[in-house]
DNA sequence: CTGAAAGCGCTTACAG
DNA sequence: CTGAAAGCGCTTACAG
């Protein structure tokens, strides 16, 4: 504690109505606001002596650094990233948002939103984007994977990152997770529960995460040697809308599975209002379950079971990774587009049970 | 490139890399930066002609001020402006955010998030805020209603801001709509679409919105001579689960409404997955309509009609607001709380429709 | 390993 | 009404 010139002990009183800066610290611990700094970034050298003062002081006045101040030095006008995105009103959109400029604030880079309504208006978002000076594009899905819209963003020497693809490019970073793993850990959970007759629902086509979630169910089906009825694999299209017809094919006929998996939240919280409706109770009779973990699967009751996607993680890592990019590629250095895989998790809730004793029959059965 | 004394005329190359700034702007129009800041800021007095020269400046330049240096300056350590939220998982919580976060970052202001889960660890999380040195907290629903977190905030001189509270305090600032007229706005919509036979399902009587949502429906019929009947009037929990039972409750009996006016979104989408179930098509058969807009009303199938609350737009002024309160009181003013009135809209979406000619009877008749 | 100097882009007093 | 000076909190070179 005891420390410079001065034999007074009293920490500059915090609460003097200004915040704390790192001149108070540099006082209160007897060094030049420089060591402070570099101990507060953590990156040069600095003696352990030195760093536990420090330490000590910035406890002690409980300082945390001002971030505006930090990105004004060095013409560092932090690189501004954009976010194309194509559909508004989705819960998916404002949790990557949430993530996004939770970080971009804590970085000091200032972030960009275009929304981009047709592939007619993109070109015109694109441009508007580049206008106003970005450094860099995020693209949440569906455009992670328009490559008309990459090649627009490149030929204008910006970098880009694809957010959730289901299948990273070798010329464009990206943040997401292993989809083929997610439907596989989810569909060996079901097999764990004793479900063998498993009905399926397919996403939008057009989508990279289909094909892969698809793919996960199936080979984990096999690798538990059960076979995957044609019947019950149902196509979708990622909308509630589709989840309720999926879920009245699969549904309906006599034979029907004791499983659903939805390849998505919203269709599984369709196939549960189907399954309400044709009184089969979730999940004594019925089990359901879907992907993404929105805020819809926690909404309906009961509640998902399903795949946690960290989407406000991914939204932070994404800026991260690109702010680091731009930065890279200011320093003079060009390294290669990174991929970052993100961890799922598979969050078990109502909607998901043992199968059923014996299999199901009619409906009427049920009925009350 | 060539500026300063020469005389060419050429603007500092924009493509430089570097971001154009105040400097870039004054020697460009030929005047102090100081002029320019004024310009920019738009509040001292500035000659037009001077005004004019320099406004054509920042457009030939396409500047845009830093917003990071801007608050780095005068010890104006943007005031911090925390949220005690208490449901995390809310797409509404996402979407105050999203607006909230957008303010902050455009104003230089950090905002800071705590979450309290029960009434329990209240205490904790308002500690928690203070500890980081907020100088105004901003309470989502329902926390906007709670009387000890406002003294306790108070009591540590913070300012308050109550978010879509339906019942303004006198001594906390609030940004909200008007709930009545909305359910009054609902109600003759509906009527206006000839529907007499009106099921209502209230919200959770803790929060302060479900009463007056509940008055401005039965007024609106009153006002149109129509009876408010009381079996038809069920008590709902703001929950999907909630909704579940109300719908069922309305829908079962042999006599039923020709529409269903749920409070919110979450539980007129139950009442939609109860219809379907039912085999009642709507909105051929039934309508029904929410109170909200949040993400759930234009996922389901068909899609919500509802009373649109602007909840992004009043994330932002929330920021605002409190934001000015606080600089205002730094100023040595201190004005009373402040309320601002939202515009709600009303969106017309597939889920209602004209009344069915002749009151429907039991849900058989309508099955396949 | 540590520090004194200079500067980031902007704005707040202070002079004209 | 306009501008030259000084400073915000922090960090990047540059010297020890």
């Amino acid at each position: 504690m005891a420390k410079g010139k001065t034999k007074v002990e009293t920490p500059p009183a915090p609460e003097s109505g200004r915040a704390v800066t790192i001149h108070d610290v540099a006082r209160y611990a007897g060094v030049a606001s420089m060591t402070v700094s570099r101990v507060v970034n953590g990156n040069s050298y600095v003696s352990d002596a030195m760093r536990e003062r420090v330490q000590a002081a910035i406890k002690a006045l409980n300082y945390s650094p001002n971030l505006a101040a930090r990105n004004t030095r060095a013409g560092n006008t932090g690189p501004r990233v954009g976010v194309l995105y194509s559909n508004p009103s989705a819960s998916y959109l404002s949790e990557v948002m949430l993530g996004g400029i939770e970080q971009s604030s804590r970085l000091g880079t200032q972030l960009v939103l275009e929304r981009s309504t047709g592939l007619a208006s993109q070109k015109a978002a694109v441009r508007r984007l580049l206008d106003q000076g970005v450094d860099g594009v995020i693209l949440p899905p569906p455009l992670c994977d328009s490559r008309p819209t990459i090649n627009m963003l490149h030929a204008a020497g910006v970098k880009v990152l694809a957010l959730a693809t289901a299948r990273p490019m070798h010329d464009v970073s990206s943040v997401r997770i292993d989809d083929y793993q997610g439907a596989a850990a989810m569909t060996r959970h079901l097999i764990e529960l004793g479900h063998s007759r498993i009905g399926f629902v397919k996403g939008d086509p057009q989508h990279t995460p289909t094909q892969l979630r698809y793919e996960g169910f199936v080979d984990a089906m096999t690798a538990a040697g059960l076979p995957v009825d044609p019947d019950w694999v149902v196509q979708g299209q990622f909308t509630y809308r589709s989840g309720l017809a999926a879920a009245e094919l699969l549904l309906s006929p006599d034979e029907r599975p004791t499983a659903i998996f939805a390849s998505n939240d919203d269709m599984a919280a369709a196939a549960l209002a189907v399954a309400h409706g044709l009184q089969i109770a979730v999940p004594e009779a019925l089990t359901v379950v879907g992907f993404d973990d929105t805020p819809i699967a926690s909404t309906v009751w009961p509640e998902l079971t399903t795949i946690h996607q960290p989407i406000s993680a991914m939204g932070r890592a994404a800026v991260s990774l690109i702010v680091d990019e731009i930065k890279a590629e200011r320093a003079g250095n060009a390294p290669g587009p990174t991929h970052q895989l993100m961890k799922f998790t598979l969050v078990k809730r109502g909607s998901s049970g043992p199968a059923p004793a014996k299999a199901p029959s009619r409906r009427r059965a049920a009925k009350a």
